[in-house]
DNA sequence: CTGAAAGCGCTTACAG
DNA sequence: CTGAAAGCGCTTACAG
């Protein structure tokens, strides 16, 4: 009943058409444009027809062993449910499809011991590079696995000199302190996110420092880490309240967050925007269809994912990269005016 | 500069214990119970001691050339920004881990062309089987497979006779309708989603048999369907009230077109749960902290894509196996009563 | 219990 | 331009 047959090989093909192996295999790994260096226009054809005929796919395991190269790419993400990671790993895996290599994701969870054994695990699979998703600028780990001639390059979040595609998250709090500030915000409070994470430090410094040059100081406990998700939100607006805070503005640095912080404001009687404006980041889908729509700030998450992959395949080739910066967009809607 | 080194081979373990390569192997692919069967108990220790010193990890190509086995297993989604297929997909890669394979994830956007290109695409990687998260009833995609002798399951969603892991949908669909009824509602509308998915028509037609029982119709304009995300939410409930519907309740087969949905409601002055209640399905994270938390269907996502791959390791190990179909439990929140 | 041999399906110097 | 050979790193009948 199985029809399960076996794979058509380079030999079938070369038997067929009564070559070598080897012309069949220089011949399909060659473009129309160097074709040529092998084999005559009409053996190139009758090759290229009966591979066609026969459904020939090249073994990749069998091509990796001899090349050494597996065409295999290793990612890690704090975690894949949150959608900005699930979307920055769709812009990865789609650039790598189209250029042939294949990706493997892995959630670390933001846990350096599970990062560790997570990229052990990828390069016991002989992936050529990894992208990283969740890299921590308060571990030398990276630092480590550089040193051992490891290849990577790291998206969203970046973390010493490691070659990185990221957001300008300094300009994207700037973006959104200036807004807040020209609409008469004074008090505002920065649920800040993970301190381990270049997006929530960036995004927070770069609206504290606005704020400074606009002359309005922001008290270090009017800024509070935490998740980056629903329950971390609500959990660092709970503290802030119970610290007897009352500001006319909060800026998470996640759209998740945001939605955790305006359950609580929700609970407490505090009405969006009118006593409080509320700012999110990275203008997730629903951003726009909350109860009163979010106020964000865009990130080019897919974009990033695109980019990610593609400047480690160069750098696999050996050619020179460097990191790449895009730009955020600030999105007003009903919960900051 | 670059100290990344060849990998560790049978042959250096097997060159420093003074062994033959084929020893190595059997004694480092063998259980502590049943390795007594092969070398005596100093040389099992010496060759585990060794290989471990050396950090020695199998090449999984070249073990793969020689069994014919890849230990890869390639998954189907319809969107991995989607987060009940995120969710599915995190509790399929994490027990494949556990046991040892590897998985390769892509969108299939539902679309049947792509979801057959991507399917070849991982059959060329010689992936050992499949899991789809994107069946369609409306095609004869997977018996062509099936036919082909090629080992799949399916989760979430089922079609034909396929084996499949999913949530008992038609249940979940009765529950909601039966809550609603109990509270009073008459008019029900139910936004159901992609029609070729087993899902939407499961949950639609549980909630439609629930009324019918009760004595209530559902006329056919009251069901529409649509995206399983917020602006298909959006778009459906529109056409509802464009069509002079005032339903007092809506049930929307997934938790993002409930809340597309009630974005409309809001824009069009109808409150919620007052004048219309709403019902969404899944139990997404945002669920619980939308400014109405929103009444939905929690579905053992995690676990769906857990018993997912393991339902297919057993097939390719030749088990038999069933399809399994899960419990849903209804979560009454605040937009339903 | 252990070894030697063969071979999985490719690619790539090396000849001619 | 094409072929024959070697070999990537494993596993597994087959001997002994």
């Amino acid at each position: 009943m199985n029809t399960h047959s076996r794979p058509v090989t380079l030999r079938m093909i070369a038997d067929e058409v009564a070559v070598d192996t080897s012309t069949v295999s220089r011949i399909l790994n060659s473009t129309d444009l160097d074709a040529r260096r092998w084999g005559s226009v009409e053996l190139i054809a009758k090759v290229r027809l009966v591979a066609a005929a026969r459904g020939y796919r090249r073994n990749p395991q069998a091509a990796s062993l001899r090349t050494r190269r597996s065409g295999l790419v290793g990612v890690l993400v704090p975690r894949l449910q949150d959608p900005v990671l699930a979307t920055i790993y769709e812009g990865i895996e789609e650039s790598a499809t189209e250029q042939g290599v294949s990706t493997f994701v892995t959630n670390s969870m933001d846990d350096p011991e599970t990062q560790a054994t997570r990229t052990e695990l990828m390069l016991a699979r002989r992936v050529d590079g990894l992208i990283f998703g969740d890299a921590r600028t308060d571990s030398p780990y990276l630092d480590d696995l550089a040193a051992r001639g490891v290849t990577f390059v790291l998206v969203s979040r970046h973390a010493g000199n490691h070659i990185a595609v990221t957001c300008d998250d300094l300009l994207g709090g700037r973006l959104v302190a200036n807004s807040l500030l020209a609409s008469g915000r004074r008090k505002i409070a920065i649920l800040s996110g993970q301190p381990y994470a270049s997006t929530a430090q960036d995004r927070a410094t770069g609206a504290i420092e606005a704020c400074r040059e606009a002359g309005v100081h922001i008290p270090e406990r009017n800024v509070l880490a935490g998740g980056f998700d629903v329950a971390g939100g609500r959990k660092a607006m709970e503290e802030l309240l119970a610290c007897g805070e009352r500001p006319d503005a909060i800026f998470a640095t996640n759209d998740f967050a945001a939605i955790g912080a305006m359950g609580v404001l929700r609970d407490r009687g505090m009405r969006v925007p009118d006593d409080v404006a509320v700012v999110g980041y990275n203008d997730t889908p629903i951003a726009a269809e909350l109860g009163i729509p979010l106020t964000t700030v865009r990130s080019p998450m897919h974009e990033m994912g695109r980019l990610g992959i593609d400047l480690l395949l160069r750098m696999l080739r050996g050619e020179p990269v460097e990191s790449v910066r895009l730009p955020p967009e600030l999105i007003i809607r009903g919960t900051s005016s």
